[in-house]
DNA sequence: CAAAATGATACTAATATGGTATCATTTATC
DNA sequence: GATAAATGATACCATATTAGTATCATTTTG
């Protein structure tokens, strides 16, 4: 039951500290060594991140990357669903079709419940208010 | 982000149905054909439930798994516990210490706090209350 | 042109998930 | 007592996900 995986977590933390100093260009080189993350792994990330617009990257000698959103516009919720897809606690599906079961359904309007509600606390968690 | 797996989800339907009847001896091979599970998968499931003393067993011919506790003890958040470990929604941890980070602390307290309403949700919400 | 950076993409190892298979044991019934 | 029908215990297996690594191509600075 892991509401964030790795990969989401060095996301998080990798725009945390390059919105510290906003213009500032960061090579991967030097957030990795900064936030102890395997650096091969933070630049697949950071590509991702450049790719859905989040950063902005700059190729060649003395290049890297630099925040592009505002931090208060990136939520945890962004962040989620780019690294491990839609953010949802259950597809509620029974061998592919919707399940038939009415004890299973009140099971999954509960799980629907719990869902909305955090969802909409991701949502209002930004980088911003991690800083 | 899966709340509840399927050895659990599984569990919590077979549950339901044998509260149904309380004092009835129900075989895998019934319970599997009624739920549409797979009968060797629910087989070791039942067996779990039954170490854990949530059911107990009946072994030999006309044998089968009956309730043992009372479905307003069995709460989903045990169900969790037992079929996919400690309910946590982040170690937070990194290389097996504590993370160092501040900011990702910040992030700590958030989930710990929607980790704590979570929690307390499904300990409320037990077989008896999906009936 | 060389060095230092990212872009793109393929590969790999470990773990978790969702099961299956099998042999041993117990019990009811004939 | 033999047999059939059930669970107990346990080992195995296939697939997906997670957490990375590796490498070649391209761009840019100096």
């Amino acid at each position: 039951m892991k509401l964030i995986t790795r990969d989401t977590d060095y996301a998080i933390r990798a725009l945390c500290f390059v919105a510290k100093q906003k213009r500032r260009i960061y090579s991967v080189g030097e957030l990795a060594g900064k936030l102890k993350i395997p650096k091969p792994f933070l630049r697949k990330i950071l590509q991702i991140l450049n790719k859905k617009g989040l950063i902005v990257s700059y190729k060649g000698k003395g290049g890297g990357f630099m925040l592009d959103l505002a931090p208060n516009n990136i939520s945890v919720i962004d962040l989620i669903e780019i690294f491990q897809g839609p953010a949802k606690l259950s597809e509620h599906t029974f061998k592919k079709k919707p399940c038939p079961h009415s004890k299973s359904c009140k099971l999954k309007e509960k799980i629907d419940d719990l869902e909305r509600y955090l969802m909409s606390e991701l949502r209002s968690l930004t980088v911003f208010s991690l800083l």
